[in-house]
DNA sequence: AATATCACG
DNA sequence: ACGTACGTGATATTT
């Protein structure tokens, strides 16, 4: 017994570029859209996986100019075209295919459900076949058999799901067989295909005559007696009387051909290995790491005719292995000018000029002459090596080059910096990491022998690393350079990699036995609440799951649900809010959730990072943000309660040190005052200038009310507004955002912009400008790629144009922070002050300074805050000084 | 691994 | 006719 697979290339390669659109297509560095092969790799994976075929092909389209019915063009001709980014992958999944061994079916003037139907009629005359048929086209259901299957994927909810059509799932889900299909479409026609139809006749109607009449034949045979005719009376009856031969046409073009001179055997399609070679260079160009994996694919003998590798621009430099001296480095590092390492514990490979050196077990003395040498060093992750070397006792200098920032710098909304990722994509080499992994744990069980083996293998590949991050560097350095974004790289992002190592090396503080005082309150409370709801609900489930609790409102309490999402009711603030009177185990919902955030987050979830030191030392992220900001986390220290006072609380954990103090201090209204400047507007920059209250002032040109008469919910709707502005407006985010209508939101943004051309000027340029460029950049030069902002999607598209508003204001004040930071850590360094920097939480600083110091340290704080830049509004700081967080902000 | 929720700027 | 605010990270539940 046998089993072929067919797959409609053009519909699941369809289905997958669908499938898999988010807010992204996705592309591999050098533009190639690869997001619908990938998720038809995915499909066709699954799909072997499950059903295990012995013979294999996929179909494709071919259209000719003409087609095997004639009247076809006129009907078929008008399809949607497929959009270029779907268009582009096409060529490239038949190379897959083709490395894969895997036959394609394609003939001018039919398209791929005539060839499947056809294969399915060969395996249907061999004996003990069965044929399973994988496409996103429901047409094909009139195919299905004792033999024939159908496999129709679907998204739900972001996953990919299999629907399997038998005989028996046709009848259960569609109440017809398999083969009256045709004649639903005879009725009914597609309007997708072109089909017309029967006019008047939609899909109820269809079903339900199929269901009652069979067939297109029985019905005209019945009609045509001129006897009345169960469900076919007055309007309905004329217009099938007068469009028979409509019918019957599209019966004909809704029938799938089954044959096509195709002129192969099912043996010429049997399943075969995958070519190796061939498959592992095209993932290389599609970046596909995970299919190389899943693949077990082997890299290629020789690379040397390898064009795509070639194309790639990498050529391997050649260094001499020379033998490690401390004498011999200590002559040659003051006669050059960099050089490259890589770090792994204390395995160190560098390279001087042409030479490369390795060491692979090196000393104190031996790190310490290599970093804090002068030599300008070129790595991967410096803050990483900074970090490492510094609880060494070393102090690494000049650490000029990061690759993983200049990767960031490049294309920030990458979300894979690893050391192996950028090779891939700069090198188009493949590193295997987790092979790397697997040789060290082997060699605890094995014997000298393999030791030594494993301690050859740990030092090429440490030379490997090397060598690649020097080539690396190269490549990204002159794509820095011709972009404009080296001053960017090297002014402020490179110093400032330093500046973030000091301050996670410095960690803040915790008064433990504080914030276990409040684990404990905190924990008595949510038990308290969690029985209290129980014992409301009258049956006992878990306050945590949203599904139990939609359950339990919207179900047992019959509670009107105001908002539904796809899977159940919506139980989030927001809706609870609105459901507050209706029942009162909502109140005590809120009070659960409250509480039982602060518990898990941040009493239970803060404890155990507390190191040895009583410091929290937390993670702040250079190369996670698409806009330029850090992000932090174990734990995250940016989202620290602070808008409740019982969330705030919790900032009395993090204290000053004995004989020392916190000098906290944010910027006021950093976002709007870079929109001013950027904007050039001039009333809004007018209302900075003379030091006025923003939200009033903007409530009082929205509103045209004197800005005494403003009262407190015009200044709060107002502050909304201008959120909003800086998010990139709509008129239903605002709406929902301060409860009033849309229409009324409206009004507010045109109001708005009526007061302020010079923001809606803005505005419009910074999405024009992003549409031609095809990025958006920050006052410091800084971009993010914004590539769906020529989408179709109108969606998609409308979204990347509040990407494009935002991205400048969010991403300037974010520069405007990393410098001050910069500086602010130079200056306490050049006046030789004890004070350290110890959190940023993207407007506010904390510094920890020794009692004596905190005037002077208080001074340069704000002082190198404000003075950043020169912009056309005041930059204004302000400090507060306190033995907690709590008490200094 | 994905979803829902909620903490922050 | 559609479905929305921008940028993050952690937790618990469910698939």
């Amino acid at each position: 017994m046998s089993k072929i697979l067919g797959i409609d290339g053009n519909s699941i390669m369809n289905r997958a570029f669908y499938g898999i659109m988010g807010r992204n297509i996705m592309r591999t560095s050098t533009g190639i859209y690869t997001n619908a092969i990938y998720g038809f790799l995915s499909i066709l994976n699954k799909t072997i996986s499950d059903y295990n075929p012995d013979y294999i092909c996929v179909a494709f389209d071919l259209k000719a100019p003409t087609f095997r019915h004639k009247k076809y063009d006129e009907y078929k001709g008008t399809r949607k075209p497929m959009p270029d980014e779907l268009a582009q992958q096409m060529p490239l999944i038949k190379d897959v295919l083709s490395a894969m061994n895997i036959k394609i079916l394609e003939l001018e003037g039919y398209e791929a459900d005539d060839i499947l139907g056809t294969i399915a009629s060969m395996g249907e005359q061999r004996k003990n076949d069965t044929i399973l048929l994988l496409t996103g086209d429901r047409d094909y259901l009139q195919l299905v058999s004792d033999k024939v299957m159908v496999r129709i994927p679907t998204t739900k909810q972001g996953n990919t799901e299999y629907t399997d059509y038998t005989p028996d799932v046709v009848k259960e889900k569609f109440n017809i067989e398999p083969s009256q299909f045709i004649e639903i479409k005879g009725l009914m026609g597609d309007t997708s295909d072109n089909i017309p139809g029967v006019p008047g006749v939609g899909e109820k109607t269809a079903f339900s005559l199929i269901e009652k009449y069979h067939d297109v034949d029985n019905i005209y045979s019945l009609v045509e007696t001129g006897k009345e005719v169960d469900g076919i009376k007055g309007k309905l009856r004329e217009k099938i009387e007068a469009n028979k031969e409509l019918a019957y046409l599209s019966r004909d073009l809704g029938t799938i051909y089954r044959e096509v001179p195709l002129n192969i055997s099912i043996d010429d399609i049997k399943m075969q290995d995958v070519n190796n070679d061939e498959l592992y260079r095209l993932f290389i160009k599609l970046q596909f790491k995970n299919y190389i994996e899943k693949y077990n694919l082997k890299e290629p003998e020789s690379n040397i005719d390898d064009a795509d590798i070639v194309e790639s621009k990498y050529v391997q430099k050649e260094y001499k292995e020379e033998p490690y001296s401390k004498e011999t480095i200590a002559t040659i590092i003051g006669h050059q000018d960099y050089s490259t390492y890589y770090l792994d514990g204390n395995s160190l490979a560098f390279i001087l000029g042409d030479s490369i050196y390795y060491i692979s077990n090196a000393s104190k003395e031996d790190l310490k002459l290599y970093f804090e040498s002068n030599i300008s060093k070129i790595s991967y992750d410096v803050k990483q090596t900074y970090i490492y070397l510094n609880s060494l006792g070393i102090n690494a200098k000049n650490l000029d080059f990061d690759i993983k920032i200049a990767s960031y710098i490049l294309n920030p909304s990458k979300n894979k910096f690893g050391l192996e990722d950028i090779i891939l994509e700069e090198l188009g080499v493949l590193v295997d990491k987790s092979k790397e992994n697997k040789q060290e744990q082997i060699s605890l069980l094995g014997d000298i022998n393999e030791e030594n083996e494993d301690q050859e293998r740990e030092k090429s590949s440490c030379i490997n690393y090397a060598k690649y991050i020097d080539s690396c560097k190269a490549l990204l350095e002159e794509k820095l350079k011709k972009e404009e974004e080296y001053k960017l790289f090297k002014e402020i992002e490179m110093p400032f990699r330093i500046v973030l190592a000091k301050m996670q090396i410095a960690g803040v503080l915790v008064d433990t036995n504080t914030l276990e005082l409040y684990q404990k309150e905190l924990t008595a409370k949510v038990n308290s609440l969690n029985d209290e709801i129980i014992e409301m609900a009258g049956e006992p489930f878990n306050v945590n799951s949203p599904k139990q609790l939609g359950h339990i409102l919207f179900e047992v309490l019959h509670i009107y649900a105001p908002k539904k999402t796809k899977s159940g009711y919506s139980t989030d603030a927001d809706t609870l809010e609105k459901i507050r009177e209706d029942h009162p185990i909502v109140e005590k919902i809120l009070e659960y959730r409250t509480l039982a955030k602060l518990k898990s987050t941040y009493a239970d979830g803060l404890l155990p990072l507390v190191k040895e030191d009583g410091r929290i030392h937390a993670s702040f992220n250079q190369t996670v943000t698409a806009t330029g900001r850090i992000s932090c986390s174990d734990p995250n220290l940016q989202n620290i309660p602070v808008r409740t006072e019982i969330g705030r609380e919790f900032r009395k954990v993090f204290v000053a040190p004995k004989g020392y103090k916190f000098i906290d201090a944010d910027y006021s209204q950093i976002e709007l005052r870079v929109l001013a400047h950027i904007s050039n507007d001039k009333t809004m920059i007018k209302g900075f200038e003379e030091g006025q209250d923003v939200h009033a002032i903007t409530a009082s040109q929205v509103f045209e009310v004197p800005l005494e008469e403003v009262t407190k919910q015009m200044r709060s709707e107002a502050k909304a507004v201008n959120f909003g502005i800086v998010y990139g407006i709509s008129d239903f985010g605002l709406g929902a955002n301060i409860g009033i209508s849309r229409a009324k939101a409206k009004i507010y943004i045109e109001k708005y912009f009526q007061k302020y051309p010079g923001i809606h000027s803005f505005m419009k340029l910074a999405v024009d400008e992003c549409k031609v460029k095809g990025y958006s950049q920050t006052l410091w030069g800084r971009r993010r790629y914004v590539p769906e902002i020529n989408a179709k999607n109108f969606n998609v598209r409308q979204s990347a144009e509040r990407i494009a508003m935002n991205t400048p204001i969010q991403g300037s004040a974010a520069d405007i922070i990393k410098i001050a930071m910069v500086n602010v850590q130079k200056k306490l360094e050049e006046e030789n002050l004890k004070t350290r920097i110890i959190l940023q939480v993207h407007d506010e600083l904390v510094l920890e300074a020794p009692e004596d110091e905190v005037e002077k340290a208080k001074e340069i704080l704000v002082n190198e805050m404000q003075n950043v830049a020169k912009l056309k509004v005041p930059l204004i700081a302000e400090a507060n000084v306190g033995n907690s967080w709590y008490e200094a902000h």
